[in-house]
DNA sequence: ACATTATGTGACCATTAGGTCACATGTCAA
DNA sequence: TTGACATGTGACCTAATGGTCACATAATGT
């Protein structure tokens, strides 16, 4: 899931699937013309093993369909654990993390 | 950012420092047997490019802290924008955050 | 000074990932 | 049925990545 954002392409093909969901590869292809239909179905690929994205069949057309669900149960159970202490590191952000530099800002 | 979050070895780097955080390489190579002290030196130089990891010298060791607030932007700026559900539970947090910066630092 | 400890650098190798293509399959509509 | 359209598959190439090593530098304690 992390490797399946890790491209910009494919958060690219998200952003696109956010704007108007259930495209066809043609429709995303369209969207991104510097790459040609394989690459586009590669990244399609990898966004589908990771969840992000469900598909179904349309006659001779697979529409894609963005699942929020993985990117929510990410910040759930893994960003959370690290924005929460974020407050606190608010706080008292330079004696948490810049201890070498509050002699001089201090 | 998202390249750096990737790799899970990197995710449990940022997990060591999250138990414990501004360790050594050394102590961070002896959490991490199965890899040689090169190995994790890669990893701690890619997270601190990503600005997830600050490190400051003390003496001949570097030592490494984790920085939460980019993690903190993702969750604002690219999560909440797929996963409404819990934005709305993070804005609580996320409010409370901006006071902290706007009215006690400034 | 000297040996020891901690970190840094560049080269190097194996594997993976992004990307393209030739070709194959399936689907609709006349 | 035939042709055009939409998608699928496997091979293939290149570049980036993860990982290791020999070697170099910097700081510490005695």
């Amino acid at each position: 899931m992390f490797k399946a954002l890790a491209d910009g392409t494919r958060r690219a093909l998200l952003d696109a699937l956010f704007v108007r969901d259930g495209q066809s590869v043609q429709a995303l292809c369209d969207l991104f013309p510097e790459m040609t239909r394989f690459g586009v179905m590669k990244h399609l690929a990898v966004l589908e093993q990771a969840n992000l994205v469900v598909t179904h069949r349309d006659g001779r057309q697979k529409l894609h369909h963005l699942n929020p669900i993985p990117i929510q149960q990410l910040a759930e159970r893994w960003i959370a654990k690290y924005a929460q202490p974020f407050a606190r590191a608010m706080v008292g952000l330079q004696t948490t993390l810049e201890r070498d530099t509050t002699q001089e800002t201090a």
